[in-house]
DNA sequence: CCAGACTGGATCGTATACGATTTGATCGCT
DNA sequence: AGCGATCAAATCGTATACGATCCAGTCTGG
């Protein structure tokens, strides 16, 4: 038995354009016209429309009235707000959860982190990427406070625009990640006091941002 | 010479919905009628709708499906979400507009707590939380991260809902709040780091929320 | 008297239609 | 040829219309 489609039109129209986004087939600049996403999904424009709009207020759509829609680009700026934000969120949810977080989390965080050191060799951003949300994500499973992480995931589905984030781009910072995953589950293990682990949860994605900074002025 | 009017229908009536549910004309659980709004504001309601569902995405309004929108009722839950992510926020953005402030900010700002101050002996919770919003807005002006500043906003918009915030609630709170903006502002003037900065903006908003969960519990 | 089916009214969800605005290319003037 | 006005196609913005869904109050059988 399939499950009931029970969601409103505007609901999958979200879900669909959402979703091209994070997989990268829109990429920024895309051009969205109401009329033909709304072929595409059998529908008419207004609930097209709405999903459009839901997204522009996320920041994944830049919207022009009576111009159109574009999936939003990131400039060296917008990744600069995009990351501190996300450096931000994430080190706080990371610390509210750290309570919660068991020994089994971090087996299997472990097991996730040493996938990617793995592929360190021959490397495909794309699987990178996707395994570092994976490893994100087990820490953030029973996170306390869903607003935060709510915002963490809208984060993510920023970067999602640029497919291969700055891992492709830095030569080392990969690798570098690897390394912090690993100091942060020691500490997460250890039972460093919360403060600690925010400290290092928000400077592991403050460091890809300042990674970025200084490979670009090069 | 008036502004041209250049906003869209559905921006006209989301800044009419923010507008009421920030100054509490609205308040929680208020039933929001698309039909009837659409004739408040002389539109039909397609515009309405989407203006509705943008509120939605901010968390100001609840919508169910073939049912209707509500304005979010704020439970104990719900508002410690609410808080402890604005601590997270406002704390992170005074750190990062410190550095931007000058003597004339401080000065202003110490002009606005004095009259908060004033105010402490006959009480309205009204005008305190609008000097209170007026205050740290001083300090924010210069932002240099615009989507932080948003999160702040969007905080702020959420709690307008329950229009005197906690200040009315716990009694001494005000006289509290007042004296750690005076904190806050010395640490600025001292030129404190800036991570001192944002543990005190931090604690200042945390200590509202923990204020009202004694009290809550008592 | 109570539980569950029924029905009418209110409200939502979307399709369709059409006027409004923008854009880009063509045409004419200097 | 270069520059600006003009026009047509594309696309957006909103109104209107109507079917779908939900809710509350009523009715009926136990």
């Amino acid at each position: 038995m399939v499950t009931t489609e029970n969601a409103s039109k505007s609901e999958t129209a979200y879900q669909y354009v959402l979703e091209k986004i994070r997989s990268g087939s829109y990429g920024p600049g895309y051009r969205l016209v109401l009329s033909r996403l709304a072929d595409e999904l059998d529908m008419s424009v207004v609930p097209v429309r709405e999903a459009i709009r839901r997204l522009e207020s996320e920041r994944l759509i830049t919207y022009l009235r009576n111009v159109g829609a574009t999936v939003t680009g990131i400039d060296p700026t917008e990744y600069l707000y995009t990351m501190q934000t996300l450096a931000l969120v994430e080190g706080y949810a990371t610390a509210l959860c750290a309570p919660l977080v068991t020994p089994a989390d971090i087996a299997r965080a472990r097991e996730v982190n040493r996938q990617m050191r793995e592929r360190l060799a021959d490397f495909d951003p794309r699987t990178f990427t996707e395994l570092n949300l994976r490893f994100h994500a087990i820490l953030f499973e029973n996170c306390p406070n869903p607003h935060v992480l709510d915002l963490v995931h809208r984060g993510w589905n920023r970067l999602g625009a640029l497919r291969s984030s700055t891992f492709a781009y830095v030569p080392g910072r990969a690798a570098s990640s690897v390394d912090e995953h690993d100091a942060l589950l020691d500490a997460l293990e250890a039972g460093d006091d919360v403060e600690t682990i925010e400290h290092l949860a928000r400077r592991h994605r403050l460091a890809t941002l300042e990674a970025y900074l200084a490979h670009a002025a090069a």
